[in-house]
DNA sequence: TTGTCTGCAAACACTTTGCACTTTT
DNA sequence: AAAAGTGCAAAGTGTTTGCAGACAA
């Protein structure tokens, strides 16, 4: 309802909020609208920094007003979330980690390999470079994931204040 | 031994032949060069392809003339030639795969979602762009990767040859 | 000889699946 | 009522580890 009302994230205006842009994702595919996904939706939508499965599961938990989503069920919501066009999602270090996607605009990433804390930069150059690549190669590109790794400023100063895991 | 002669692979010369380099490697850091790593690093430069552990070891299997290795051993292998500057390792769809590094010029990829291919292409603007963003931030970039996922030629005509993983 | 390496089997982290029961439609 | 979803426990995948015996230096 209420798609008068804009709802605005990040800077980009868009008219559905995530949880309704996701209960049109699951009708137009006959699927259902649970507690479980909504609470999900609701939970990941909080703020708006990076998270990988566990931290949802853990934020879940200890947010029990929202109700209850067990380990498959998060994951399950998640890859659906992903389909739906509201998270974006990345491997780093071996787990997936994910991201707002819907209504956020598109941006890359800067990966300190000490703290693995995650940076947002965008840059307009890059999807110039990808279109011209791609067309090079008859190639139909449908996204790209740019990463530069390296230690962010923090780490340069405090050098050693924690192991290295150096997972890329 | 034999510095004299350049071993040349891909564009770029470089004094030290892979085997050499990974000996040295293993020199500098009290590591022995038994029969396992030295024929590993020899199956691995037999060809220029990306790979995974798995063909890795498939590999050594079908060419017995080179002796036997063990999953442990390879993958231990694996991770010391990355430290050794000679494979860049980037995980795709989940596993880990391995490319040529040593004496192999930058570039990044074209990932194609549904027959998985990898296409090489190189931009000079995109470690220009690193360099940009990364100072704007305070940052140190140790190096980047850049994957513009899509369809390939190929699968762009003959649709649904294959059933779609698009795991990225 | 000494300390590293190997191979085996077992452990691992993260994620997915089979299935009986519950819930939405 | 019918179909889809949930949670549990168990199974997967790809990769790593502990340890006893094998081997390079």
């Amino acid at each position: 309802m209420s798609v008068a009302d804009d709802f605005s994230l990040g800077t980009v205006k868009v008219s559905l909020s995530p949880r309704e842009r996701f209960d049109e994702f699951l009708q137009a595919r006959g699927k259902r609208i649970t507690k479980q996904r909504r609470m999900i939706v609701e939970q990941v939508y909080r703020r708006h920094e990076h998270f990988d499965a566990e931290q949802l599961i853990d934020l879940i938990r200890n947010t029990p007003e929202g109700g209850r989503a067990s380990r498959p069920t998060v994951y399950r919501t998640l890859t659906e979330m992903v389909e739906a066009g509201l998270l974006r999602k990345m491997v780093l270090g071996g787990r997936a980690v994910y991201e707002h996607d819907y209504g956020y605009p598109q941006h890359d990433h800067l990966y300190c390999t000490s703290c693995h804390t995650l940076i947002e930069f965008s840059s307009d150059e890059i999807v110039r470079i990808r279109e011209a690549v791609a067309s090079q190669h008859q190639f139909r590109s449908q996204g790209h994931r740019l990463i530069i790794s390296g230690l962010c400023s923090d780490c340069r100063s405090n050098r050693s204040r924690s192991r290295h895991h150096d997972r890329v």
